[in-house]
DNA sequence: GAGTGGTCTAGACCACCGG
DNA sequence: CGGTGGTCTAGACCACTCG
């Protein structure tokens, strides 16, 4: 019956069970994004359920994010990528329909004490030390978006020794393979306000022009707060999309 | 086996072609949002299915928005609510917390000849007539959001013998009790720009202020386009938020 | 061909809701 | 209490992928 090896709270049902044990294997790193999952046979076996209590279990990673199936290969876990999922709200009058990466530069890196209302979001005792960064991003050699970037330190220490004009485009592989820091999901908030000096200059646009800003938290699997970003973007470029029901 | 009342394409999948068939019972308006679907045994008999295939089929419809189920009491229409969810993307400095429903004020109702990009989004030919309206919503009397609002005709006809004074805070009810047009889901876009004389007049905020712009496309269950609108709100007072993965 | 996920069945028992 | 949805099982057959 319900007699099975999964650890947890019994009350929840087994599906439950097998998908909070399986999310605890990618949030502890023993799975990684792009490992195969065992298999359903092999998962019904070593729990000793039916398979239809562990498709159940595996739909619920799948819903959420977490997994990736395909018929005849596998369940994998799912790799985010989400700097193409920012830049999807932009519509580009040059790059129709093919979603390009823009180039990122970072202007500056600095350690400094974290303010506020950032040390909140990242999780960080007030008045604690940070690494704050400035990035511009181009489309076709065009600014399209000024960004503010703060690590918390000692996570991100190791990226301090990194050259600074060796990143790529994306910082999120980096903070992978530098710091072993993984950034599974992130939370942005939109508002719009009018270009200052300083990012009129950036963007190349006048000041007081409208501009979209964009605050992220970036997470980890465990939801540790990773990496907090601001940034600004010409609003006559930015066009976000959504459904409603 | 796979023997099934069931019409539609055969290489479907049973249980997507009974959501199919039970989607069309919305849409067709034989079901109507708070009607109670016919229970799982109940559609296990009539289309002679198993269990499992009756609920995977509910399950998509769930998924979709379109169901709610209730232990014990039964699957039912959902029924689409969403002025609420517009204004979650607002903080309210006053109401924190609580989800209100500002006031809304029709200031204008006119007949006239449709703008080229309405009508396309309408999906109505090109210089046909429509309904404008222009309309203020407010929270604790202080302006938050000025709409344009266009509705196609002769769809909406009825619309035009209301009283204006009398139409509530919400449109969309109003639309399904006189007009017999019910809202289904929409589309919204999102973007920023200086706020002209007139709306800043009615936000009653300096002009060139950055205000947000919200395009509407409200369309009902079978996907036609029945609202086009355009509201504009103060910047310092939106936000939206999204979580990424 | 061996292994994977996808579909479908038939039936058991439980938990919740309402009259 | 009867009817509803929620959980779980055991097993069949199919469709896809890869070596």
């Amino acid at each position: 019956m319900s007699q099975t090896l999964l650890s947890g709270d019994a009350r929840l049902p087994i599906y439950q069970r097998l998908a909070d044990v399986l999310r605890a294997e990618v949030v502890e790193g023993r799975l990684r994004p792009g490992d195969r999952v065992p298999s359903e046979s092999e998962l019904c076996e070593r729990y000793g359920l039916a398979l239809g209590t562990v498709r159940k279990g595996l739909e619920i990673l799948v819903a959420e994010g977490l997994f990736e199936r395909f018929h005849g290969r596998g369940t994998f876990v799912r790799r985010p990528k989400f700097d193409s999922s920012l830049f999807r709200f932009f519509r580009f009058r040059g790059t129709a329909g093919a979603v390009t990466v823009p180039e990122g530069r970072i202007l500056r890196r600095t350690t400094e004490t974290v303010p506020g209302f950032i040390a909140k979001a990242l999780a960080v005792p007030e008045g604690s030390e940070g690494i704050s960064m400035s990035r511009i991003r181009l489309c076709d050699g065009e600014p399209v978006l000024a960004e503010e970037i703060w690590l918390p330190l000692p996570r991100f220490a190791d990226f301090l020794s990194l050259e600074i004009g060796k990143v790529g485009d994306l910082l999120y592989p980096v903070y992978d393979a530098e710091c072993q820091q993984l950034v599974a999901r992130a939370e942005e908030q939109l508002t719009a306000e009018r270009a200052s000096e300083a990012t009129a200059r950036l963007l190349r646009i006048e000041p007081g022009t409208p501009v979209i800003v964009i605050d992220r938290l970036a997470r980890g699997y465990d939801g540790t707060p990773l990496e907090w970003r601001r940034s600004r973007g010409r609003a006559d470029q930015f066009c976000y999309q959504i459904e409603i029901r």
